[in-house]
DNA sequence: CCCATTTTGACACACTAATGACACATGGAC
DNA sequence: GTCCATGTGTCATTAGTGTGTCAAAATGGG
């Protein structure tokens, strides 16, 4: 099975190892990077599953890495800040950073966050050959399996659907879907949702019943 | 017309920021305090619409200024809580919160639940799993269980019941229910409560009975 | 770079549950 | 019995969703 993959963006090398080292310990696959430029050409051929960057790097600061990712991409990134630098926080969560952490922090307070993180983005924390109510994942591939039938489904459904199996029996309102699966500075109308669900419910056959429609509240996934 | 004031109080910076920076976006006036005494003295300076508190604040935590509001004042509050497992929210509710959001979330989810808040103002969520009389209350997964069959209630059936559940054996007049789930501008004939009471009890069966007319004054819950 | 294909978002219209209004039935208080 | 408050069935309206379709955007080869 594929390892989760993160990558950490930090010019202070002894923390930088440390957080490395904590993650290999809890069994992900950590890349460091040591400033700004070397991060984005490492998010770029790594492609990882969650992204720390610190505000203050040389070359290229955490904002304008993060900035550059999202041109492309809606991997969760957590940003590293210093105790002042406020402004420098909203500026990020404009820029779409999922989370912070203040320095001083512990690795195990990192760790944490990020799992709550990956947990929530719903993108990676499928395992492979996981079965839910007759739906065989396969997450590297975006590949299901209903009944011995293989679907490829696409992107939005697919992460549409992972965010459902993790949020078992919980109503989820357009909103949230939205903020997770679009990313919270989406602007569209929130009716996508409706059409996605439309598109996933058909691929899933008799499937689709699963996902219910709680009627002014939003769906929720129930066998 | 005067605004719709909220106060937000927030030990992070950046996020107390952001969401102060929303409310200015849809057209609210927000109050920011970075700790709890800055909090209570805002409230009351204030007399804000709706209050947002965090848990985790220096000086005097979010359930401590909850505590101290509710002396004297109904007005919404929402707390922000860190972690979805703790009991924060449990102990947020039985000090009287009205919503609860876990960190980290959008500037987007926060809006709805304050907006959705604000046109209840005032009816109050249940804990999940709570059981009265028999009857199983799951709000997360807008379930209601009795004796193993599920129930689906619409919006006005669920919060009236709610409501119901919150003052047992209080005798609420239909004046006080109008106000309380149809809010306080609704135009209509008081008696619509008279046919979503029936419909709800209908729905709740034998448990229907614990919803008695007190002629002349209104409905009580009662085992 | 272009073209074919897939994915996504927007929208109109259809459909259905929820709601509100009302007429009439019921039942207690006097 | 009458009076009056409440119960209840029914129906029209409304609000919230489902769905088909089209166009725009992204993707993936030649």
């Amino acid at each position: 099975m594929k390892g989760i993959r993160i990558l950490v963006a930090e010019d202070e090398d002894k923390l930088r190892e440390v957080i490395l080292k904590y993650f290999k310990k809890e069994g992900y696959e950590g890349f460091g990077a040591s400033d700004g430029e070397e991060a984005l050409k490492l998010w770029e051929e790594k492609k990882p599953d969650c992204v720390i960057l610190d505000v203050m790097m040389p070359k290229m600061d955490g904002f304008e890495v993060l900035q550059e990712i999202r041109q492309t991409d809606n991997v969760p990134v957590i940003m590293l800040t210093a105790r002042r630098e406020e402004d420098d926080k909203i500026q990020g969560f404009e820029v779409g950073a999922d989370d912070y952490v203040t320095k001083p922090f512990s690795p195990r307070e990192l760790m944490v966050r990020i799992k709550a993180l990956l947990k929530r983005s719903g993108v990676v924390t499928v395992e492979n050959n996981l079965e839910v109510c007759g739906i065989q994942f396969n997450p590297e591939e975006r590949l299901m399996t209903i009944n011995d039938e293989t679907i490829q489904l696409s992107q939005k459904e697919y992460d549409m659907l992972i965010y459902f199996i993790n949020n078992q029996k919980l109503v989820l309102s357009r909103e949230q879907i939205l903020d997770r699966i679009w990313g919270f500075d989406y602007e569209g109308d929130s009716r996508v949702v409706d059409t996605s669900i439309k598109r996933l419910r058909k691929k899933l056959g008799e499937k689709g019943e699963c996902i219910q429609t709680i009627r002014g509240l939003g769906y929720k996934f129930q066998k």
